[in-house]
DNA sequence: CCTACCGATCGGTAGG
DNA sequence: CCTACCGATCGGTAGG
């Protein structure tokens, strides 16, 4: 029955605003007057409906995260090979990117301005993720499917690739996500030379 | 006679110190009080070097641009396959990077606080160096050398795997920069799939 | 390069 | 959700 979500219907609209701004013009280079005149409310207002403006980044970043984990957990018992395995993570990484591409965006550019303890706690999260990323890669290396030399290399690379796609990502450009997703994961496992 | 670079001397060390706080904290989170303080002057001081903040940002992302657009002018006549100045590009492009890793930091994640005309001028920059990076792509479909159905997907793609290069080298770790650049070619070239 | 200072704006609170 | 307001801090200037 969703009751995490729907608090107050208001305070999703703020948040929703402020994700758009903190992609926009940066968490700090963002006044909580600026989101308020936004929202067509005075700036003392928003203090109803949210604890500060910390708080509003630190809910943007970690629902985030749990998305990540969510999809990447969803994948984590099919059974397949390691390549189909890599392809389906592929496809979820890629999918919670783009159905919040401002969300990510401020996932990935905003969170070091996360205070303590939330910080901590967000980089361990990113290194949990980044570990289970690292087992399919293994896996595929022990099976024989993927020729890697350099397997936290390779993780970061694949990342990185994935992780920059809410910069240039529209959803109602011609480009699927799931096109997306299929694209890089050839180029990642065929690479772009002739064969 | 690098008469460009050390106009006083004490300008230089400002910009060096302004870009490692940018890159930690961010444009618009560090203060002119905090960079004051880690140079031991006061804040109004820095103004007998510098006319502005905006003014130190601007010398550090367009320092870096100039130094990327040099890097790939600097391999366009060399004669050789689309492959090969493939290879170089990612070579020079990697080691702009890795030599300065905290200007580059800045260049990537903060250049959105440039102000007008710094901003358009910056974009165009930008647009113009993934034109020559595509015209490589381009260059290695028409000769055959590479297989690829969307040379612009490929460029972003290429591109994101070096961009964020910076976030993790050391450079008095274990990769040096000509090891980093071969891997990811060899990646891009042939992917990580069994032959 | 410093002291002294400016107007503007910040995140947030009190009290209704 | 608003009015009224707080102390703190901001980028920057005047004048030496």
């Amino acid at each position: 029955m969703s009751t995490t979500k729907n608090l107050s219907g208001r305070r999703h609209q703020i948040e929703k605003e402020a994700t758009r701004l903190f992609e926009a013009r940066g968490f700090a280079a963002t006044s909580m007057r600026e989101l308020a005149t936004e929202l067509q409310m005075e700036a003392a207002s928003l203090y109803s409906h949210i604890r500060s403006k910390d708080e509003l980044l630190r809910s943007i970043c970690f629902t985030m995260a749990n998305a990540f984990f969510e999809a990447i957990d969803g994948i984590a018992d099919v059974p397949a090979s390691a390549t189909e395995r890599l392809r389906a993570l592929m496809d979820v990484h890629v999918g919670v990117i783009t159905q919040k591409p401002s969300a990510a965006a401020v996932f990935f550019s905003e969170w070091k301005h996360l205070k303590e303890p939330d910080i901590s706690r967000f980089l361990e999260m990113r290194q949990s993720y980044e570990q289970k990323v690292l087992a399919i890669i293994k896996e595929g290396i022990a099976n024989k499917e993927l020729n890697v030399d350099d397997p936290k290399f390779v993780v970061r690379m694949l990342l990185n690739s994935m992780n920059w796609i809410h910069t240039w990502y529209r959803p109602d450009g011609p480009m699927k996500p799931e096109e997306i997703s299929r694209k890089i994961c050839e180029m990642v496992i065929n690479g772009i030379g002739m064969r």
